[in-house]
RNA sequence: GGGAGUAUAGCUCAGCUGGGAGAGCGUCUGCCUUACAAGCAGGAUGUCACAGGUUCGAGCCCUGUUACUCCCACCA
């Protein structure tokens, strides 16, 4: 501690924040081992994907994470975090091959398979070692020998499992559906990776004309270029106008094929021409109108969206290329009747923003209604927690509706899929460990080339990562997890998908719960994004103004679940905040010649002393009991108040006299109060702060090694005082009430004056003289029991508990003191007849609660005894 | 078509179970007061979207209205 007074003249995070994070991590006080005697608490980390770097979103999650697991650590839990990446199947495989194509002008398919999947893998390598790095610099206080990746031994051995068991259950399957298709990345995609936006798109209305005769339908579409797919037109079985034509047959334009007229309940009436093409192959309606009329399913489209041979002379083209020839053609036919202006909803690709397909194709699905009432179960019943709760709606409503999921993806990087086909017996087996040759016949097989969808496995990493399917001694102890802290974005990717995956293979809900966050924005409430330009990265605030500057500026600001924006001067404010407490630490350092850390005994504790350890305490309860409840920008902003406003305006200016004093008997209790205050005060905020907390508390008298492992200070009964605090109020009252007069009248602070202060609460004021002197720019105090002798030119002051006179001479205007006396008069007036009007009303006086109307009472007497006061003050001009 | 959110100081937002509105930034005035100008002291600014209702009392609870935002949804 012999350096203790000679820290930075100027808070400096980058001199200490590396510095300290690596001797936590050396120390092993991120390190979590199963341990009886203690509760454990637990979070899987939300592993961002390997595509790249952490942004902005990650801060503010990973900022949440750590807030909770340091308190829970310092509450004395066995406190686990663990992180980990996740290898975000067609997302990174896209920015792999796009790093492929620009930097070499090469594909995958000209690697192949296996020499693509190595330049995945050194990717992730780069790119993962890169977001840990990144995880670590932001503070967060991960078990680090617990690392994962959702593509490793484990979480791949758990994959297997869970496919093969919920296929044994027949709750996979495979089959020909109606799924998305992305042209883009070639692959399947499930219902929830489409994005849906409103396009202003066309309504076509095409003829169809009728076999053998000059009539013809016309049908309505938004995407003719199906039409060579269709396979029936339908009509309502109650549609009048086309009774007739049901059973007839029609000549399919362009291609000559012939199709029936069918009749269906789906079609209204009303929409469109009250004719619909069926193109079961292509949209999700047809297919089971398709399955109803046993139509046939007839694909037009390959896997790139270019027309195959079904579109005869459009063969080869671009669907959208089709479009554009074909209708020109029907145009140039006369079948083309009129094009509407339609807005619609196109489904999007959520990864690369091409419309997606609806196409049959034959896919691995996962069986939803089973899995999805347990899971309901689970949240009604409060056995997972949303918080805030709204966020429960978002997700019963998804759950209640939920259609299967399409698993299957056409990609490489990723789970293959564990399907093993026979090439001689045809036999599909789905096996937990591979294999070459069929159990049933002893053919050859050839694996899946699919891989499951990446959600698939980000679905297990609850317990995925604690061992599972083995029964670890990890799982049994620190499963369920303790909370899940996760944007509102992915609650339908991920967390309801962990949910019931939880509950079916371990019977447990994954986490007590859900901690829902916000999207961080820029400063206009724009998505942060790439293609915008508007993104931050959290490593270089994190350069410029420190980790805890952006951590704070991450965890205020806005309530739990919304959106915050994200801009350069709430960073600076936070950074600001973090130089206050640490000019705050180095005044007291400065000050301090006691190597202990404890309280002096009550009998040397001075009002302002009791005031500040009180105020200290109700903090220290509030704080506690607002991070209890995930109320966490409300916590640290107490704390911001408490030691801005509390703690630097005021205890520390109060007890100035006394530090410099070396005479003063009660010197070392203020070095006591300081030291005690500032620490415990450290310790509430270093879940949100930990780097400055830790820097401090290392310079202040302490026990034990670590700020990281003390013990969070908890809220003490006997530190309260709650009569010091309001006689410390009442001299509060009269500083500002001071300063206040003497600005108004523009005394320059170097100005000294004499003060007069006139109470019966002698006792209380006159502890406090020396306040004045230092506060107050007086020269002398005086305490006197009447106003008599008091020069008339001196302004009078009516506060709380006294009356305060500085005599002015000259600078004294009668009338304008009058002026003002009066305006005060009219202030008090109004006052008092709005308390004597809610006590002259029985309503409230019988029905408000005691503590109200005492409350009211007060306030009445402290305004009649001032109104008093400022009375006596105006005769006194008046007379003169 | 369903569901949710937001509307509070010039800007960005807090406001926990109802007891006469707060912060940061900005702004105005005065200060380089020996921890801090990344600071100190003092000030100004609000029909808490609108209309009803419940209540002794509503920014907060209920109903309706308006505006904006987001999510979900197989009307071609």
């Amino acid at each position: 501690m012999e350096d203790n007074k000679n820290i930075a003249k100027t808070y400096n995070p980058s001199e200490f924040e590396d510095k300290l994070y690596k001797n936590w991590v050396e120390k092993g006080y991120f390190h979590a081992e199963v341990d009886p005697d203690k509760e454990p608490f637990t979070i899987v980390i939300p592993p961002p994907n390997v595509t790249g770097q952490l942004h902005m979103g990650h801060a503010l999650d990973e900022t949440l994470q750590d807030i909770l697991i340091r308190y829970k650590r310092m509450q004395g839990y066995n406190a686990l975090w663990i992180p980990g990446t996740d290898h975000a199947g067609i997302a990174t495989q896209i920015k792999v091959e796009e790093n492929l194509r620009v930097n070499e002008g090469l594909t995958r398919y000209d690697l192949g398979r296996e020499a693509f999947l190595d330049r995945v893998w050194d990717w992730k390598k780069h790119f993962g070692d890169r977001i840990i790095n990144q995880l670590k610099k932001i503070g967060s206080s991960c078990d680090w020998d617990r690392e994962r990746f959702t593509m490793d031994e484990g979480c791949s051995k758990a994959v297997r499992e869970v496919f093969v068991n919920l296929y044994n259950k027949g709750l996979i399957y495979q089959g020909s559906r109606i799924i998305n298709w992305c042209p883009h990345c070639i692959t399947a995609l499930s219902d929830a990776e489409v994005e849906h936006e409103e396009q202003a798109g066309h309504f076509w209305h095409i003829k169809y004309p009728v076999k053998d005769s000059d009539e013809f339908v016309t049908i309505a579409t938004t995407r003719p270029e199906t039409m060579f797919g269709d396979t029936a037109v339908a009509v309502n079985p109650e549609d009048e106008r086309y009774k007739e034509l049901v059973g007839k047959m029609l000549v399919l334009p362009l291609v000559g094929r012939e199709i029936p007229v069918i009749a269906d309940e789906y079609v209204d009436k009303e929409f469109g021409t009250g004719c619909v093409k069926i193109t079961p192959a292509h949209d999700p309606n047809d297919f089971e109108v398709g399955m109803r009329h046993n139509l046939e399913q007839i694909k037009v489209m390959n896997d790139d969206a270019t027309m195959n041979s079904y579109a005869g002379k459009y063969e080869g083209m671009d669907r959208y290329e089709c479009r554009k020839a074909m209708i020109a053609d029907l145009e140039s036919e006369g079948l083309l009747v009129k094009i509407e202006d339609h807005a619609h909803n196109v489904g999007t690709c959520y990864r690369c923003g091409t419309t997606v397909e609806p196409i049959i194709s034959k896919q691995w699905f996962v069986k939803m209604k089973p899995l999805a009432e347990p899971a309901i179960k689970a949240v009604k019943d409060g056995d997972t927690q949303f918080v805030p709760e709204r966020f429960s709606k978002t997700y019963m409503n998804w759950m209640e509706n939920v259609f299967d999921w399409c698993i299957s993806r056409q990609l490489w990087w990723g789970h293959r899929i564990p399907a093993f086909y026979c090439q001689d017996c045809g036999e599909t087996i789905v096996s937990k460990e591979d294999i070459t040759v069929c159990p049933h016949c002893g053919g050859k097989v050839k694996q899946d080339e699919d891989v499951l969808d990446t959600w698939f496995s980000s679905a297990l990493w609850p317990f995925s990562t604690l061992g599972w399917p083995d029964k670890t001694a990890d799982l049994d102890y620190f499963y369920p997890t303790s909370v899940l802290v996760t944007g509102y974005d992915i609650i339908f990717f991920w967390v309801s998908r962990m949910i019931f995956s939880a509950l079916e293979h371990t019977g447990k809900a994954p986490f007590k719960h859900v901690f829902i966050h916000g999207l961080v924005r820029d400063s206009q409430g724009r998505k942060m994004s790439k293609s915008l330009g508007n993104g931050i990265d959290p490593l270089e605030i994190i350069d410029k103004y420190g980790a805890d500057a952006l951590r704070f500026t991450l965890a205020t600001g806005n309530a739990p679940g919304n959106d915050m924006r994200f801009y350069m001067e709430r960073v600076e404010a936070s950074r600001n905040f973090a130089n206050k407490i640490w000019n705050a630490s180095r005044f007291t350092l400065m000050n301090l010649d006691i190597t202990e850390n404890k309280l002096p005994d009550a009998a040397e504790l001075q009002l302002e002393d009791k005031w500040i350890i009180s105020r200290y305490n109700a903090v220290c309860r509030e704080v506690t009991e607002n991070l209890d409840k995930f109320e966490l920008g409300v916590a640290v902003s107490k704390l911001y108040d408490f030691i801005w406003d509390n703690f630097c305006d005021w205890y520390i200016e109060l007890v100035k006299p006394r530090l410099f004093d070396k005479e003063n008997p009660t010197a070392k209790a203020a070095q006591y109060v300081l030291t005690y205050v500032l620490s415990n005060t450290m310790k509430l905020l270093h879940p949100f702060m930990p780097f400055i907390t830790e820097e401090i508390w290392q310079h202040l008298p302490h026990e034990g090694e670590s700020i990281v492992i003390s013990d969070y200070p908890k809220y003490n009964p006997e530190l309260d005082f709650p009569e010091d605090e309001k006689n410390m109020e009442l001299i509060m009252g009269a500083i500002s009430a001071i300063r206040n007069r003497r600005s108004e009248m523009n005394v320059p602070p170097s100005k000294k004056a004499k003060v007069i202060i006139v109470t019966d609460k002698a006792e209380i004021f006159e502890k406090c003289t020396a306040f004045f002197e230092k506060l107050a720019s007086a020269s002398e105090t005086v305490i006197a029991q009447d106003k008599s002798g008091i020069d008339a030119n001196a302004v009078n002051i009516v506060v709380d508990g006294a009356e305060i006179f500085i005599p002015m001479g000259e600078l004294v205007d009668k009338e304008k003191e009058l002026e003002r006396l009066n305006s005060e008069k009219k202030h008090l007036e109004s006052e008092i007849k709005r308390v004597e009007g809610k006590l002259a009303n029985q309503g409230f006086v019988s029905k408000a609660p005691q503590k109200v109307i005492d409350e009211e009472k007060e306030k009445g007497r402290k305004y009649s005894e001032m109104l008093e006061k400022v009375l006596e003050s105006i005769k006194g001009l008046e007379n003169m």
